[in-house]
DNA sequence: GTAATATTCTACTCAACAGTAAGTTCTGGC
DNA sequence: GCCAGAACTTACTGTTGAGTAGAATATTAC
């Protein structure tokens, strides 16, 4: 849903917001295209091995250029964070405001928001460091993120309250779907054998399986707590 | 190999190598202690936000001496991606001589992946970019990361023929499993509420749960990890 | 048309930092 | 007690890249 604009050209070749006619365009449009190319950028080099220039390149323009846009690099990130970021939020908050068990309800955040990291913004999201932003946008990244965090762990705790979930630690269980999801990020490239939907589906299946209660019959609750066996691991001081 | 000497303080203070009478110490030993300083000097500021400066100083040495245990601040990452990454090789290692179902030794893969994750080696591991490793060495890298997914899938693929694990599709399973594992080093620090030992049982738990046939078969006993709790909550439609 | 404003450019500054040259000090071997 | 080489230092170089000043050009308003 996030670059749904009918025949928009810039979400493909974001130069595109400056070539033709020299006309007065958008301002918003041309901004959405160096946080485009940023983030695309970003995800291929990585933030410090991207330049300015670099970016500036891409989208046929000159440094300052992008600084006529956002007010630094640090920024830029930021936007680029925030961009990828917006359609998780909307899922969540689609939740919300839906009816159903709390499985069903996970289900969907689940695949948008698989589908969001696959996205060109899901390296910003994922794989840049809150250091690279400074102490002011990089603890706004952090409370945006654990906002989500949050919103995960409730989702398992109304299936948990349901019935419909069952996992033992619904903090444990977020973190493993977090981590399951934003590694997409890590291995996903558009245009390969799987789309972003394939991928999102499969990934739904996959945790949706092990949330599943593991026995429809109510009322007998295992006392188990499988234990691993073989602790031959040094502690680490 | 790593950190084996029994009562090393360098463990716990690299900088220990160079401090107290004896000159002469071992070069393997601080050897070792710059690249643990190195480790966890990246893991907290980033690659590209600390200098060799700051492990100098970290170590209470200068940066040309950095330079004589390294050859430059590419290989120091690759050596601490190296030394994070043996414990995971040795798990893998031992699971292809054990005996017992695909899910057994994958549970037993999963908890120590987990732990070594955990360590001061896991930002290494999981979050340095390929690219700020130069194309050799960031080949090997690859190589070495896509290897132990192969192993990965190769235990679950073998679940899935002897019938301990049920998912449709171990490639995607094998991303989600290492996904989940990874991102331990987005979140966990050591020294707060949970131990290495206790994040990966947990998640052996998570994801054991996961990976179980729906239902019990003919011939294969499973372990009793199921658990339903069921709350006196009534089912919505 | 012309003034006002928006946009983009050229041409810089300045600091950070990887990496090095060359010298100094320590230590074990003899 | 002297030497060879290991270990470490001080003091540099060169480059890269973020960020800026101010001029130039385009676009809109009138």
């Amino acid at each position: 849903m996030a670059d749904s604009t009918p025949a928009n050209p810039t979400a493909t070749d974001p130069a595109a917001a400056w070539r033709g006619r020299r006309r007065r365009q958008d301002h918003g449009t041309k901004r959405d295209a160096v946080i485009r190319t940023a983030a695309r950028a970003f995800d291929e080099r990585g933030y410090h091995n991207t330049s300015l220039d670099d970016i500036a390149a891409a989208l046929g323009v000159t440094k300052p250029t992008i600084y006529y846009y956002v007010a630094n690099k640090e920024q830029l990130l930021f936007e680029c964070f925030l961009a990828g970021l917006e359609p998780i939020r909307a899922a969540l908050r689609r939740a919300e405001q839906t009816p159903g068990s709390g499985r069903d309800r996970l289900r969907e955040v689940i695949h948008d928001y698989a589908v969001a990291i696959a996205s060109e913004y899901g390296w910003c999201m994922v794989r840049a460091e809150h250091q690279d932003l400074g102490a002011e946008l990089g603890a706004q990244v952090r409370s945006l993120k654990s906002e989500i965090d949050r919103a995960i762990r409730r989702l398992l705790q109304g299936g948990i309250n349901d019935g419909s979930i069952a996992v033992t630690d619904p903090k444990l269980a977020a973190f493993a779907i977090a981590g399951a999801l934003n590694w997409i990020a890590h291995w996903y490239r558009a245009g390969r054998t799987l789309t972003a939907d394939e991928v999102a589906t499969a990934l739904v299946q996959f945790l949706d399986h092990g949330l599943a209660p593991r026995e429809p019959r109510a009322g007998k609750p295992l006392p188990a707590t499988a234990r691993v066996r073989r602790t031959r691991s040094a502690a680490r001081a």
